[in-house]
DNA sequence: TCGACGGCTACACGCGTGTGTAGTACCTTG
DNA sequence: CAAGGTACTACACACGCGTGTAGCCGTCGA
């Protein structure tokens, strides 16, 4: 569980039990943690698939395991970059460090998933973001829902690397991909893409909207039966 | 396949097979596409398994039927707000309107699962979004990394909204919830989050980074083998 | 009236999964 | 040197899944 304090990687992580982990947070974070399985897991690390339940005890113990290994990650890449001033990148902090880049493909996954962990982050992250936004004199209408959307944005760009990897004609795995979609989102952040006339007009259209909620013929379809 | 042009449902949708799509829909939307299964599905269409095989052959084909029918909503949904003139939603396009949000849901769902028709309306909102951002003079550094990354973050919400509904303490499939989501979204793309100074070190730092990529003690984690 | 066909059900098959169990090699400890 | 435990493997089990198959029932045309 405890992991020297940056660095080279503990001499423990040369165990069989740190290769599972490894290769569990990868295959996790390629193809999200339902369709992975163990015996795959098994096979990338090298070992029996007899040997992952025999250190993590269950597929759910493993990923949780590897919630708190990558939350430990990203809270240590984060240490470092203030340590070393890089304050500016907090908003996507870590994101160009390449073990970052999988612990946040990772944690994005988790999270669909429906880890407790990863949503504890999430929660965090919201925390964290009010927080910056109050301190930078950002006062939205709704300034719960402005962080929580801020946050989940940033987690959907993670969550989706494939499909921006196929629109940049870039695999966002590889540092020049990641930077390309970095950059797409600071400008995103910098540029408003919204006049204050849109922006206006929107809020307009949804107080109408939530005045009157529109009929639809297809209630059916969403009526919420179990 | 075919649907009368708006207004109510049409009287095929009656039939058993249109409560089979109904309920895949809103099972998949619910649950994602791999974890959602075909007995469950039939248990809330009220039918047995074996129809919703007889009438759409697989669960892939039924993913198919479902992504074209919420394709083809989606496209009214947009055609009947652009004839009631309300074209400054066009970015959040019809979210507000109950199917729309069921539709949004279904999409990243099936996006996330790899859907080769949500991906290519994926690649269609891109394009769009691109346009929208020429005609309107936004010119950031890389055009197509923006409007990638505002495509996937629009998505990122959608296919999130257990996240966005905890921390909103307003479950966003209501149309209040709903409404506070969108708002948080409009507030996000029009209040910029980065000041300039701010933007032009984290493409500085984003550019340093680049020219010297950082090392890691943990290699072997991120180590691109099968 | 009758036959055929489509909507529909019940049930069985094979497969892959997470999980359980028995057993082996090795290393430590008294 | 003996003993015990830990790392590790091979194999089996039960379950749920998508899928396949056989057959029933109502309707509709000749």
């Amino acid at each position: 569980m405890t992991v020297d304090p940056a660095a080279e990687r503990a001499p423990e992580d040369l165990t069989a039990r740190a290769r599972i982990r490894d290769a569990a947070l990868r295959i996790f974070a390629e193809r999200g943690i339902g369709p992975a399985t163990i015996r795959d897991i098994a096979k990338a690390a090298g070992v029996s698939s007899g040997l992952v339940r025999h250190h993590f005890g269950s597929k759910e113990a493993l990923r949780d395991a590897c919630d708190s290994y990558a939350l430990d990650r990203m809270a240590r890449i984060r240490e470092q970059m203030f340590a070393e001033g890089r304050v500016a990148d907090q908003g996507f902090m870590g994101t160009v460090h390449p073990t970052a880049m999988l612990m946040q493909r990772y944690l994005a996954r988790s999270l669909l998933d429906g880890s407790d962990a990863a949503a504890a982050r999430f929660d965090e992250m919201i925390l964290l973001s009010e927080q910056w936004l109050v301190e930078h004199d950002i006062v939205p209408r709704d300034l719960r829902a402005y962080a929580a959307v801020f946050v989940v944005m940033q987690m959907g760009v993670f969550a989706m690397p494939e499909q921006v990897s196929r629109a940049l004609g870039t695999d966002v795995r590889t540092p020049e991909g990641n930077a390309r979609m970095l950059r797409g989102m600071v400008d995103v952040f910098s540029h408003p893409l919204l006049t204050p006339e849109q922006t206006a007009q929107t809020h307009a259209a949804l107080d109408r909207v939530l005045a009157h909620p529109p009929e639809d013929g297809a209630r059916d379809a969403a009526r919420p039966e179990e």
